[in-house]
DNA sequence: CACTTGACCTGTCCGC
DNA sequence: TGCGGACAGGTCAAGT
């Protein structure tokens, strides 16, 4: 569940944390996260320091000293949580009762300089890590759309790729990297809730009118969600071990058979594009 | 090509 | 208290 607001958030922490260092050890407990043999991902990582820290969609980028950038994607469950031996150094607060590490699902372990820890955890183990050559990126990175809190989203362009689908939904739209990188489940009921736009509605017969409203409204809450640095229901924590506070300003999402905070009636759950999918029946068009 | 479905996993919750 | 089953949803491969 990680969406752009969480990852967003990791990443700013990763890159207070990580910048310059240099990394010391590499343990792995599951190799099953690494895309690729353990030997040569200790083998590249051990004596590279993290240059950069980036994002694509969900999508988390270390950029190393070597020629080599760390993908990191993780997909439901996974968690990067980063301590130092003295817990202020690196993030300013100590883990505290949300997230214990290292745990029963830590998987890869990574010693940095000044003895800090890096510690990638995921219950579900769908996360990954992928060492990929700076050189093969932009193939791993094509098949992203644009980034929505950048100027390369468009209204134009997302009217000319939503035009061109024939059946399916909206809600699948938005969710479908390709049309734009980095919305989830929850963004998606969120974006459409604002826009006042019906999940199940054809996309490829939404109004100008709409999209602009939709193209806005994908902004206004993906903004509002990394200021609160993202929704902690279940598993999600910021590269500090904390939780975010999207949850309690949520819209619809998880808010079924509640009222619609605009118009009073209760909100709607079912079932869009595989989803689970929460919306107003009133308020949205 | 457009689109849908199933697989990958395991913790949590609900009904019996 | 325990157990079976539904559910959570990001992505990719496979199927329609």
């Amino acid at each position: 569940m990680p969406e752009l607001p969480e990852v967003e958030t990791i990443r700013a922490d990763l890159s207070d944390c990580l910048l310059g260092r240099k990394i010391i050890s590499c343990q792995v407990t599951r190799a099953g996260i690494l895309r690729g043999p353990v030997k040569i991902y200790r083998q590249l990582l051990v004596g590279a320091k993290v240059k950069a820290v980036e994002r694509r969609g969900k999508l988390l980028l270390l950029r190393l000293s070597n020629d080599y950038t760390l993908a990191i994607h993780l997909k439901m469950t996974g968690q990067i949580v980063v301590v130092s031996p003295t817990g202020d150094r690196v993030g300013g607060h100590p883990i505290k009762g949300v997230s214990q590490v290292p745990n029963r699902f830590t998987h890869v372990t990574l010693t940095l300089t000044g003895k800090v820890k890096l510690y990638f955890n995921d219950v579900r183990r769908f996360g990954y890590w992928l060492l990929v050559l700076n050189s093969d990126l932009p193939k791993l990175l094509r098949n992203y759309g644009p980034e929505p809190l950048s100027p390369n989203f468009t209204v134009q362009q997302l009217a000319a790729k939503l035009k061109r689908r024939r059946g399916s939904s909206i809600k699948a739209a938005l969710l479908d990297q390709t049309v734009v990188a980095g919305i989830g489940n929850i963004y998606a009921d969120e974006s459409l809730f604002v826009a006042g736009v019906q999940p199940d509605r054809r996309a490829g017969e939404l109004l100008e009118e709409e999209i602009k409203k939709l193209h806005q409204a994908v902004k206004t809450v993906l903004r509002r969600a990394v200021r609160a640095r993202g929704t902690s229901f279940n598993s999600y924590v910021d590269g500090r071990g904390r939780r975010g506070t999207y949850w309690e300003r949520r819209l619809v999402y998880g808010r079924q058979n509640e009222p619609c905070l605009r118009c009073g009636r209760l909100i709607s759950k079912t079932r869009i594009a595989g989803r689970g999918t929460h919306y107003c029946q009133h308020c949205q068009k």
